[in-house]
Formats: structure tokens, C-alpha cells, sequence
DNA sequence: GTTGAATGTGTAGTTATCATACAATTGCGT
DNA sequence: ACGCAATTGTATGATAACTACACATTCAAC
């Protein structure tokens, strides 16, 4: 079993077979923002079934790992960060999702700055892919990717996540283009911007946009000690 | 590994260890309603480090069965139903949550009538115990029970699923009695009336409440077919 | 300086939620 | 037969949230 697991989850070949009755795996929906898009980094898939294919970003979790840092080590690995927004969403046990034998897989999604770690990734077959252009993915993937995604959709809308794709400070017009891309909606902007101030989690930074060819904005920046009052709702576990 | 495999999940002994490195489960947190209270089905724990603390009802995962039809399987063995509500919620994978060994397990609840299957459950181990009087269970079996009443809550901010705990003609009241059992809060009869009217889920059976020492309420049933213009939102995957 | 393209602020209309009052129906005790 | 207790069924006004839309301001570029 240790051949297996010393390699990649999308490395598994049937010749391993006889070596586990259920494998398990992570696999991680890394989504960033850039140019005005909510984009995901895939790697391009080396099985033979799924030739030039592009896969999410996942291995095999060790005996002694937990779920929650396996996934995290595949975050350090492939993009160099840790300390970033991690949640798990569904896990998918299909029979047959995984060519090489069963495999049942557990899904996180991370978001991450991209500015944070641009170089990293260049040496290898790591690219960063607009979400909607995205037509096929390798094994149940695209699944897994929008699956991720709506839960991304329902996350945001109570949860102060999004500024963690976002550089420490920002525009309004940035984080409304963020909300608009995740979402796939359009908004007006000023409902946008009198919604989040009733919110209270920005920050004045008493700053201005530079290099913008029209009036520049203010930049803000999320201020999470202001959170303490926002809608989110907890049963608290009795003890 | 057969011999893990032909047992339940938390009958494995620490003599099983050596026949896997990580072995795979779904629990189920089966919700049911009497008496005006919210319940979960448990069973006895056999396992020693357990004794006589109560447990969820779970399994290991065969090699060939998907993870939700063994949630089902669990249930059907259980209840002797099928056909009932399922929801995965969560993935529970810390490294030392079973004391055999390496256990992975996938929480799903589900909302069953408990009228429907009273009798099955009289032989054996079997409990329906109320949520709210619940101190201690056995594994991390409060966490993943807790963990999936939280999404119940969510879920039926929005969804129609609480049917599934009532039988098929009900009053307002036990209506309302249920959702203040889940959402544990008190809510205005009037308002509650309004806005379950104004969703137009339910469907006027033109019958009277029996056998109520007051005036007695109509009854009314889920009507599936006026949902189609619900709250529900979701993102269609392109193809 | 005029123009283009954004930012920043205000206001009215609509909808949803919250809080409260009152009339109607049934079973029960007298 | 009658009133009482308990609960159902129906309105109404107050407040908060969301939607749609108008106008003045600021900076860069020509």
C-alpha cells in the first residue's frame, strides 16, 4: 500500500489495485479572482484515461493525517501557502468515480489571493482557469467544482469570506466585481455600497486608488473585529 | 479484512486493527417528532470503551456500495424504511475518533415519521431520545449530531422538508409545534399562519382536527407541486 | 477647459418582517 | 342552556429591508 500512497491520488494506476479496498482522498477547489474573475487552479492530468485533462488538486490522506490537514498539505504543496480559508463541502463516494479502484473523496475549497504566490506555480503544470470557461474536467470534477461553487454562492452571503481574495486593501468596485463573479449576477452599486457600510466590516483607509483613468476610488480594508455583530447564525452546543 | 467488514462499525475490537489502514463509515442521525419534541434514533454502544453510552446507527462502507446507499442500507435495516429524506452534511476524519483503529466516517441525517415504523424498533437496542435532553454520546457521535441539527436548521429555512416528519394531514399547530422544536425559538401563531400561506406549500384537506378538547384546527397536506416557485436557488452546472 | 468615466450621496416606492387585537368555534362543567 | 377555557382564524399598523432610479463630484486625457 505504500507504493500507492506515495503517490498522487491522479497517479493511481490499475496495477495497484489488489493494494487497498477504499482509498481516500481530498480534493481541493482552490478559486482566486484576477481580472475581474473568479478563477480555479487545475492541474493537468497524467492518467491515461483522462489524457490532457484538467483535475483538481488532491492526493491520498495518510493513516495518520487528519482530513482537514491533508488538505492543507496539498495546499502547501502546490501553492506554498498555508494559513489560508479552508472548507470542507461533500464528500463524493460514487463507485466507480476513480478509474483505478475505489476512491471516495472529500471536497474543500480554499480561497486564496492570487497576487500571494504567482511565481510558484509557473515551473509546473499548474494554471489558474476562468470558472466559466471551464467545459470539461477529469473524473467527476466539474461536480466537484460546482458543487464548491454554490456553496461558495451561499457562503458569502452571510459570511465575511471574500476578502480573502482579495489584496488587504481594496476598492468598493473590486469587491462588488468579486461578488458579481462569484455570484453571476449584476448589482447596483449603490445598493451594494449602502448595504455593506450597514454591515460595518470596512475599514477607511484614507487612501485613494492609484492609476486608475477616472476619479479614483477610497480603499478600504476588511476589518474583522467589527464582525462580532453580523447575522451569523450558531446553535451552541450544549455541554 | 472480511471480518471488520461483517461487523457494524462500532463493533470493531483493537485485534481488528491490523486488517486496514483506514477504514470508511456513514453515520446516520435520524430525526424523528413526538410529543411535540425534536428526537434521534440511538443505539446501545457495545464496544467497552463505551459501555452503555448511546451512539447514532452506522456502518462501514462496502467496497462496491456507494456511500449514499449505504446511508440507505443503514436506514432500512434500522427502520425497515426507505424512501425517506437524505442529506449528507459532513465528513468527520480526525485520526483518533474510533478507538479500533483509523475510521473515516460520512454524517447523513434523515427525517422520518415516526409513526410509520414504531413496531420495528421494540426488539432491540433502539431509542428515540430527545435532542435537547441528550448529555453525552459515545465517538464523537454529539458533534456529528449537533453538526447535522445545524443544517436541518438551515435547510428548512428554505426548503420544504419538514413533511417528512409529520404524517400526511397535519394542523398549523403541529406544523409550527416543529419548526420551534428544530429552530428551538418561539414564534407569533399569526405571522407563522401568513407566511406559510403566502409560500402556498400547503393544501386545504377540508378536514377538522380530532378528538382536541378545544376548537379544532384544519388539516392540511404538503403539496410538492406548488414548490416549483420557491426560494430555492441554485446555479445550473453549464454543460 | 471641456469631455469621459468613474465615484460618492440621496430619496421614493415596494416588499418583507414584527407586534399586537379581536372575533369565532369547540369541549366541558355547572 | 349557559358561560368559561382554550385555541383557531382573520386584520391592521409599525418598522425594517430591499429595489429602482437621479444627480452632483472628482480625476485623467485630449
Amino acid at each position: 500500500m505504500g507504493t500507492a500512497l506515495q503517490r498522487t491520488i491522479h497517479q493511481l494506476r490499475s496495477e495497484d489495485r489488489e493494494f487497498f479496498q477504499i482509498a481516500f482522498s481530498v480534493d481541493c477547489v482552490i478559486f482566486g479572482f484576477d481580472k475581474n474573475e473568479l478563477k480555479v487552479l487545475l492541474i493537468k492530468s497524467d492518467l491515461e484515461e483522462f489524457n490532457n485533462q484538467w483535475s483538481l488538486l488532491g492526493d491520498l490522506v495518510k493513516p495518520n493525517e487528519n482530513l482537514e490537514n491533508a488538505s492543507y498539505r496539498v495546499l502547501k504543496e502546490r501553492t506554498g501557502l498555508d494559513d489560508v480559508y479552508l472548507e470542507q463541502v461533500y464528500t463524493f463516494g460514487e463507485v466507480n468515480r476513480h478509474p483505478a479502484g475505489r476512491v471516495i473523496s472529500t471536497a474543500y475549497y480554499s480561497l486564496i489571493n492570487i497576487k500571494d504566490h504567482q511565481p510558484k506555480f509557473c515551473d509546473n503544470e499548474l494554471h489558474w482557469h476562468p470558472v466559466n470557461e471551464i467545459s470539461t474536467l477529469a473524473f467527476d470534477h466539474k461536480t466537484i467544482l460546482y458543487t464548491c461553487l454554490e456553496r461558495l454562492q451561499s457562503k458569502i452571503e452571510e459570511h465575511p469570506i471574500v476578502f480573502n481574495l482579495l489584496p488587504e486593501k481594496f476598492s468598493l468596485r473590486e469587491l462588488q466585481n468579486l461578488y458579481e463573479a462569484i455570484l453571476g449576477v449584476k448589482m447596483d452599486r449603490r445598493n451594494f455600497r449602502k448595504k455593506f457600510f450597514l454591515m460595518n466590516w470596512l475599514e477607511d483607509m484614507n487612501e485613494l486608488e492609484q492609476d486608475v483613468p477616472h476619479r479614483p476610488g477610497k480603499l478600504y480594508r476588511f476589518n474583522a473585529s467589527r464582525f462580532s455583530n453580523g447575522k451569523v447564525k450558531s446553535t451552541p452546543m450544549p455541554v
